[in-house]
DNA sequence: CGACAACCTGAAGCAATTCTGAAATAGTGT
DNA sequence: ACACTATTTCAGAATTGCTTCAGGTTGTCG
């Protein structure tokens, strides 16, 4: 876990720094905005601490900015302005906490950790093979990075193969998966889901996708 | 955006309930441990607030209970216990914030506003997307600089496009965030309500802006 | 090499979902 | 109490995905 100080105060930054080192986070420090934003150009935190007093400039203003520019990573505020609105302010500026000074360090560390804890339960949700991108959570497909529309029985079909890249996947197997169990076996809406599948994925990409393994069923290459 | 308040003070709670209305989030408010759990357990809120004292248990053992069985969701304390132990106490059991009564209802609705920005993947306060420019703060909706007028039903709509363009959310996910407890199965409000943001927005728009899925739901583009 | 089985794919009917206008109901402010 | 707006219900129309079927193609085995 990567935490970036941005402080001014040449006591407090190392302070804090020590107690985050402690409890096992990697710290860095750094004074100014041009710093931080050089630092965090260059690797990405998991968490930032911003002091809003800055010699180069105000906190504030450079929270706004990340946020512009698409930075996404939580940032929580410190300052000694404790008025209602800088708190306010900070918070709809993108800030995720806002902590006035003085503080104790005990909470500080808290308030990371909670911070940390929340990101942290994002769950990977992208399955990506053989230049096929597969969001589970967006129920989206891309080929080569263009977007193909699925109907939904497409995209079940996809997902079974997605999950099991390589693997020769027996017909009863997938049927069984995408039709209710009590199935006539006497129809081939397989093998016209599977031509489908075909058309829509193999335009996009260019090569073959699909092997049909004859008498048993199909494998994702 | 629904928020579930948990909070036994009986002119408290309806206060909660009437500021976060007013911002136009649906606020739920029990005053029970066990009528939080089971308003939890029938649909998912996007925030709670939780205040510690209540008449069947204590607050932190109720989170601590919520996040080992796998809620997730982010939890703002509401407490008049202030010593430091109890809100290290309370992030380290789960907490996603903690406000110490009394509090300005201005800032549980910015830290209200952080938790739930934090959940999305977007930290802005105003959100720009295919023409539409949506502000958080204001409530306001453009489309190509056009001022649009919205219901708050049809707001909230757009609003959770807006936090999640590009990925096909399904009917009931939407439902779920926009209505309190949808067992309705067989309503087609969220049809009628697509159609009159279609109305508005691809009007002003020129282009179609939301692509249905059949069977699944429907997608920003 | 020829016959049979497995597989592919286009076309068309069917069924289910979705769209949308209009009317009824609930809610809000004067 | 009244007027006005927002929300919800309803029903017919339009749309589109699902399924079936039939004819063509490819592969396998005697």
């Amino acid at each position: 876990m990567k935490v970036l100080i941005v402080e001014d105060d040449s006591r407090l930054g190392p302070f804090i720094k020590q107690a985050l080192t402690e409890c096992r986070y990697t710290a860095t420090w750094v004074r100014t905005r041009r710093e931080a934003s050089d630092a965090l150009a260059e690797t990405p935190f998991d968490v930032i601490v911003l002091d809003l007093s800055l010699p180069d400039g105000d906190g504030l203003d450079l929270l706004h900015q990340w946020r512009q520019s698409g930075f996404n990573e939580p940032v929580l505020i410190l300052s000694a302005r404790d008025s209602l609105e800088d708190r306010i302010k900070g918070l709809d500026l993108g800030a995720d906490d806002y902590l006035p000074k003085p503080f104790s360090m005990q909470e500080l560390i808290a308030r990371i950790r909670s911070l940390v804890r929340r990101q942290s339960t994002v769950k990977l949700t992208v399955l990506e093979h053989a230049g096929i991108r597969l969001d589970l959570l967006g129920h989206t497909v891309e080929v080569n990075g263009r977007t193909v529309d699925l109907t939904s029985r497409e995209y079940a079909l996809l997902e079974i193969f997605m999950q099991n890249h390589g693997r020769i996947l027996p017909r009863t197997l997938i049927t069984d998966k995408i039709w209710a169990s009590s199935y006539d076996v006497d129809t081939n809406l397989l093998d016209v889901y599977m031509s489908r599948l075909r058309a829509k994925l193999e335009s996009a990409s260019g090569k073959p996708l699909f092997k049909t393994v004859r008498g048993v069923g199909y494998q994702l290459v």
